[in-house]
RNA sequence: GCGCCCGUAGCUCAGUAGGAUAGAGCACCGGAUUCCUAAUCCGGGGGUCGCAGGUUCGAAUCCUGCCGGGCGCACCA
């Protein structure tokens, strides 16, 4: 609709060559917004106001001339000249009759824009270490990459989702080891498990299913440990188990833990409606040669050097705080040797922009990593990072404490089940993702109308409930007949509730383009809000065959638009409630 | 110490490449149902947009400094 508005802004700018010329680099599409105060039209510019240095003459002069030039249009009722130059469009009622056509017409694709063969995007989201479930932090992770993947999707950008499992390193070692202890534990050897591995009580069920063919009892793996702090502990307990049982048996508990944690985050991720299109392991970096590869193209930029033994890259040459090590000197690449063969990787794959979500921590690695790609001859802005903050969950007004440590953590599964899935998406995403977010569980699984997913969920399922009224009392809906008497929707809160869904479809871009899935849990609310009021002021089933046809048109352009708003949320629209 | 994010109503937060009188929910006060779901609606009070400068026709929004809060600064992953 917005468009209708932009074509003859264009169309008047390019009659005045000394003003089209001023404004060269201003796409006249972003002068346009919708007005605040309905005294102002339905959309103002502010072309005027900024060609005004440009140009060299007063704002209202120039908007003066683009009005002058306009031609007649059956959408506009008027235009304006307002304040210190706005231009005010009045839009006539043809244009939102012709919008709730189009909206019936294209149904789940409404709000959904053209294909775009650029940029090809690669999201990577959660990306969560294989150690243990996913805790409520992730689930923040989850949703928000989700809902972004859907927004870019509905504004035409081909998105690639992908999980990134760092299933290489020592972490995965203590992972090993700490299977192996619960399964020693099983069998009554007895000592003390050691503070440095994972003790949450999913070790004990890996242990429990545990299948290594040559896996033995060592019931000496304890004797003669010598002192040391809890990391070097728990690298002995490796090294030792690593011998005795055999670097092969020891791989197969690796494995085998690694894979029941992955299955059990890929489980838990789908019942909470987000997939991926592919999950990325770090070991397979290695076994395909991708580090080395990737070493020796950043080695041949000139950007690595050596000191102290180890290799180091030149990240202050890129606005990091300081040089990183990418080969220790042990010989051992680090994990930024990966993460930064990984990135290349997906440049190499094709993929124009990769947006990274990862919490708030990792903050410090953006230009790191961007660094790197730039050092490889890609961009440091191919790469995009969205950082998500911290989730805090209150419980009766109280935090709930979360600690790792114990394995008392709050679980995603937890929460899913104890909010359910509609209420956690919709509540992660309801905050901008730079901002701290305090979940209430109290307001999340509260079935009143303290719930703002109720409120919506509730709107669409009176919209059904109309229909099936219909049906009740032997009516039929002619959506043809409704098409062709919509000028008799007149009523105030009929014209509220076109325009916010008019809004919809630059309401899809806007959020997709700044990646704020919160703008569309706004938007769904303010839609919402409208329908209520409509539903409250006036009956749709009413005696005039025609005006109910045409009631009827709009409440179902209603339904439509916000059951396209919760798919990309992922949140259900439910036919009743 | 350095870097990133945040500071808007009593509480939790929106605020669109700067735009016209700053918005919503919750909480509080007062109303609405012989009629399509009251999980709803309507009305009301509530603000020095952390503070101080700057940029300009115009600043919650951009810049600088300060104050307050969160996070990060490994040859860990």
């Amino acid at each position: 609709m917005k468009t209708i508005v932009a074509d003859i802004l264009d169309q008047s700018l390019a009659q005045l060559p000394e003003l089209a010329e001023a404004a060269a680099d201003l796409p006249v599409e972003s002068t346009i917004e919708r007005t605040r105060d309905a005294s102002h039209g339905d959309f103002a510019s502010n072309l005027a106001m900024r060609l005004a240095k440009p140009a060299r003459m007063s704002p209202r002069d120039i908007a003066t001339r683009l009005v002058d030039h306009m031609a007649d249009n059956d959408a506009l009722d008027k235009v304006e000249i307002a304040g210190p130059g706005f231009i005010n469009f009045h839009l006539g009622a043809g244009a939102y009759h012709s919008e709730l056509a189009t909206i019936l017409e294209q149904g789940e694709d409404y709000g959904r824009q053209a294909r775009r063969a650029q940029p090809r995007i690669l999201l990577e989201f959660v990306s969560a270490n294989p150690t243990g479930p996913l805790h409520v932090g992730h689930g923040r992770l989850a949703a928000y990459g989700a809902t972004v993947g859907n927004l870019l999707e509905a504004a035409g950008y081909k998105v690639a989702r992908e999980y990134y499992v760092n299933d290489a390193g020592r972490q995965m070692d203590i992972l090993g080891l700490s299977v192996y202890l619960r399964w020693l534990e099983a069998l009554d050897q007895d000592f003390e498990f050691p503070d440095g591995g994972y003790r949450g009580d999913y070790i004990r069920d890996i242990a429990g299913e545990l299948e290594a063919e040559d896996v033995r009892v060592l019931d000496d793996l304890f004797d003669g440990l010598p002192d040391g702090d809890k990391d070097e502990i728990i690298d002995e307990l490796i090294g030792r188990a690593k011998r005795r049982l055999g670097l092969g048996t020891f791989a197969e508990i690796r494995q085998q833990a690694l894979e029941s944690i992955r299955a059990d985050i890929e489980e838990d991720l789908a019942e909470f409606g987000v997939t991926f299109d592919r999950w990325f392991s770090e070991q397979s970096l290695t076994t395909e040669g991708r580090i080395d590869a990737a070493l020796t193209v950043l080695e041949k930029s000139g950007k690595v050097y050596e000191k102290d033994g180890a290799k180091w890259f030149r990240a202050t040459d890129f606005g990091d705080e300081k040089d990183r090590v990418v080969v220790r000197a042990n010989g051992n690449k680090t994990y930024f040797a990966s993460d930064i063969a990984y990135h290349y990787d997906k440049r190499e794959r094709g993929f124009d922009l990769l947006i990274d979500v990862l919490g708030a921590d990792h903050h410090g690695y953006i230009s790191r990593v961007g660094g790197g790609l730039a050092a490889m001859g890609y961009a440091a802005e191919d790469l995009e990072v969205k950082l998500v903050q911290f989730v805090a969950l209150f419980r009766g007004g109280e935090k709930v404490q979360m600690s790792t440590r114990s394995g008392e953590f709050e679980t995603l599964r937890q929460l899913r089940a104890e909010v359910g899935n509609d209420a956690a998406r919709f509540f992660y995403v309801s905050r901008s993702n730079d901002q701290h977010l305090d979940f209430d569980l109290d307001v999340a699984k509260s079935e009143s109308n303290d719930n703002p997913v109720y409120y919506i969920q509730y709107a669409h399922a009176r919209i059904a409930s109309v229909f099936r009224q219909l049906a009740e009392r032997d009516l039929v809906w002619d959506a043809d007949n409704g098409r062709a008497a919509m000028g008799l929707l007149g009523e105030p809160q009929e014209k509220a509730l076109m325009t916010t869904l008019s809004r919809y479809p630059e309401m899809i871009e806007l959020a997709a383009t700044n990646r704020a899935p919160q703008h569309l849990v706004h938007y769904l609310r303010d839609l919402a809000n409208d329908f209520h009021t409509y539903y409250n002021a006036h009956a749709f089933i009413v005696d005039d065959a025609a005006l109910r046809d045409a009631r009827l048109v709009l409440i179902s352009a209603a339904r439509v638009v916000i059951a396209n708003g919760l798919t990309i949320l992922g949140v259900s629209a439910p036919e009743a409630m």
